[in-house]
RNA sequence: GGGCCCGUAGUGUAGUCCGGUUUAACACGCCUGCCUGUCACGCAGGAGAUCACCGGUUCAAAUCCGGCCGGGCCCGCCA
């Protein structure tokens, strides 16, 4: 069709110029004898001018409505001095229409696209998505997402990274979160799973000779949703062989700072001003680091209020709920709320230990200084001089108060890492226009799980251990909590948005993990045979890592939900509004793929 | 599986606590008419709501109670 312009690109170098425009009825003012109309396409809007002069013309603009789709030609023309509108991109020029066709009409939209003064409801939001993607701010998420994903592929392409596409139809392995299934037609009572991540082909590749692979990859997971989790969500997937992990993490810093740097503009434009752009090397924390400082294995570095370990100075304390706590092995931990004696209310105080007691915490002990000295429900068991100790150790002055968990170690650090949060969003201590990158290294490779009452992976079971490869049977049998994985989390703002390690690269190495997980042998072979089989042709060491795009996009573009940076979400129920999926299939397609319900 | 919040014209809200004063209000949108310089155009008029659904209490329910459906946030879950 002709279309010499797209409407947000016209302007004062086109004036005279016969122009030819598609578009959709953005507004429209009619003046009686002079109707005006904001046409807008994806680039943006221009202002029409259909006069009354030209009857037949006219009649048409009447009959015009919002987003009816149209195509206008006519001459593009300099606006008189006090018409120009300032606020548009094309406001010193207009259209004055001499031919107008509507291409289609539509029905009035239950999403207002042009006046978004107030938000539909969601549930209204998805089931119109076509409607609601025309607004501004969806078509500027998805053409950033665009714009990200990009960057990413261009600057890994450079780096001599290859993409290649990996099964979504594939085989359903234990461990992990709950499978997508499919039953398959051709094998009856078989089934595929969706993947979860494209983790076991990615190896494969390594050992097929890809060397550098990466991928933009659809991952499935059946598990409850949330403002940051769909059940299908998307990774920047990649794998590298003859690496270690700070190969990995170097590669993942360079195309990080490669695509911010080329997204600049539009972050800006996001926030409304200058942001600054990421340092690099990104900061390093230790997983224990990150639990004794900061409560959390995702810590949030855009404030202070860190959390600090005062178990080794009230050991033999009178105050018995810390001193019985640290000889039975738990820990005592606490953060120093400055001023907080002015700046937290005494409901704020208890509402504070409501979450604390809400997440398994026996209690949140406080103690103020005031200039008069401790005030605290438990400040009559301490010595002066214990008191004085505790006040060093966490820097606390007067007017400061002091916060308590006393309990298991990791339910002292969760705890207090959750109240930690919640004061640093209530006392307004978090720069909502900052970007806090930072690296959790030196993960444990094993977890206790009190459900299953076995020890299971943390990352996942191809991880590779820290340290001596071969001595992990009797290191599992001695400090099974204690062993270190080859594992890295990338955090932005106390959000994990990526995790890698180096992988197992050797078939016995591999062995040993899946028996030391409690899988027997009869399943090591049905389910991960062919990996094994696999590493024992030549598998060269290798390692990578995921970004999880749909946060880090819903992040830089200071979402607030991960469905605002993705074209068609779920609810939290997991259904589609706008198709109705998931739904009843015919009785005949069930048969075909050999499957009977039974609700 | 659990906790908290929400559901009122096409859209967003008020009214709900403390039942009757409401013929359910307001804004935007929509329809009709008027208007040749607006740009969130303006002016005049109009239509549009089984108050999510089902049941209970009551002389009387948008309002109170119970259930149920749907949405959101969170816990569990998410190698």
């Amino acid at each position: 069709m002709k279309r010499t312009h797209n409407c947000g690109e016209v302007g004062v170098k086109d004036i005279d110029h016969e122009i030819y425009l598609l578009g959709w009825v953005h507004r429209r003012r009619d003046h009686g004898g002079l109707i005006f109309l904001d046409l807008r396409d994806r680039s943006g809007i221009v202002q029409v001018v259909v006069s009354s002069q030209d009857a037949e013309l006219f009649a048409t603009a009447e009959k015009l409505r919002i987003e009816y789709v149209v195509q206008v030609s006519g001459k593009a023309v300099k606006r008189s001095p006090e018409t120009i509108n300032q606020q548009i991109k094309t406001g010193e020029i207009e259209i004055k229409c001499s031919n107008l066709e509507i291409l289609n009409t539509s029905k009035t939209p239950p999403i207002e696209i042009a006046d978004a003064t107030t938000e539909p409801d969601e549930m209204v939001r998805l089931r119109y998505r076509y409607l609601d993607l025309r607004k501004d701010k969806m078509r500027e998420n998805l053409v950033f997402r665009h714009k990200l994903i990009r960057a990413m592929a261009n600057y890994l392409d450079q780096k001599g990274f290859i993409e290649i596409e990996t099964p979504f139809l594939t085989k359903s392995t234990p461990e992990g979160a709950r499978d997508y299934l499919v039953p398959s037609r051709v094998n009856p009572g078989k089934f595929y799973a969706l993947p979860q991540s494209p983790q076991l082909f990615k190896q494969l590749l390594m050992i097929a000779g890809m060397e550098k692979y990466f991928q933009v990859a659809r991952c499935f997971r059946d598990e409850d949703l949330r403002s940051d989790r769909q059940p299908e969500f998307t990774q920047l997937d990649l794998e590298m062989s003859f690496v270690t992990r700070d190969d990995v993490i170097e590669v993942i810093e360079g195309t990080l700072k490669h695509t911010l740097a080329e997204l600049e503009k539009d972050i800006d434009k996001y926030r409304g001003k200058r942001i600054p752009l990421i340092e690099l090397p990104f900061p390093r924390l230790t997983w224990d680091e990150a639990m004794n400082r900061f409560g959390s294995d995702k810590p949030d570095l855009r404030f202070g209020l860190e959390l600090v370990d005062i178990s080794d100075l009230v050991r033999d304390t009178e105050c018995m709920i810390f001193a019985r706590t640290v000889a039975a092995g738990g820990a005592v931990k606490c953060i120093n709320v400055k001023e907080g004696e002015n700046k937290l209310s005494r409901a704020e105080l208890e509402k504070l230990e409501e979450t604390a007691k809400k997440l398994g915490a026996k209690g949140l002990a406080w103690l103020v200084l005031t200039s008069n000295g401790p005030k605290s429900p438990i400040a009559k068991f301490f010595k002066e001089e214990e008191l004085e100790l505790i006040y060093t150790r966490t820097k606390c002055e007067t007017g400061d108060v002091l916060l308590f968990v006393a309990d298991y170690f990791d339910i002292a650090c969760n705890v207090l890492g959750e109240v930690r949060l919640e004061l640093g969003k209530k006392m307004q201590l978090i720069d909502y226009n900052s970007f806090h990158f930072t690296w959790v290294i030196d993960f444990p490779l094993f977890e206790y799980s009190k459900t299953e009452k076995r020890w299971v992976s943390r990352h996942h079971p191809f991880t590779s251990p820290q340290g001596n490869l071969d001595e992990i049977e009797e290191k599992f049998l001695k400090e099974p909590g204690r062993i270190k994985a080859q594992a890295y989390d990338l955090v932005l703002n106390g959000t994990e948005i990526g995790g890698g390690s180096i992988r197992i690269h050797r078939a016995d190495i591999q062995h040993k993990i899946f028996k030391i997980i409690g899988i027997g042998e009869e399943e090591i072979n049905r389910r991960f045979g062919f990996l094994i089989e696999a590493l024992e042709y030549g598998a060269p060491p290798h390692g990578g890592v995921a970004l999880g795009l749909d946060r880090l996009v819903m992040m830089l573009a200071g979402m607030d939900s991960i469905r605002d940076v993705i074209a068609f979400p779920k609810t939290q129920s997991a259904l589609c509004p706008l198709t109705g999926a998931p739904d009843v299939v015919d009785p005949q397609q069930l048969k075909d793929i050999h499957i009977r319900t039974a609700i």
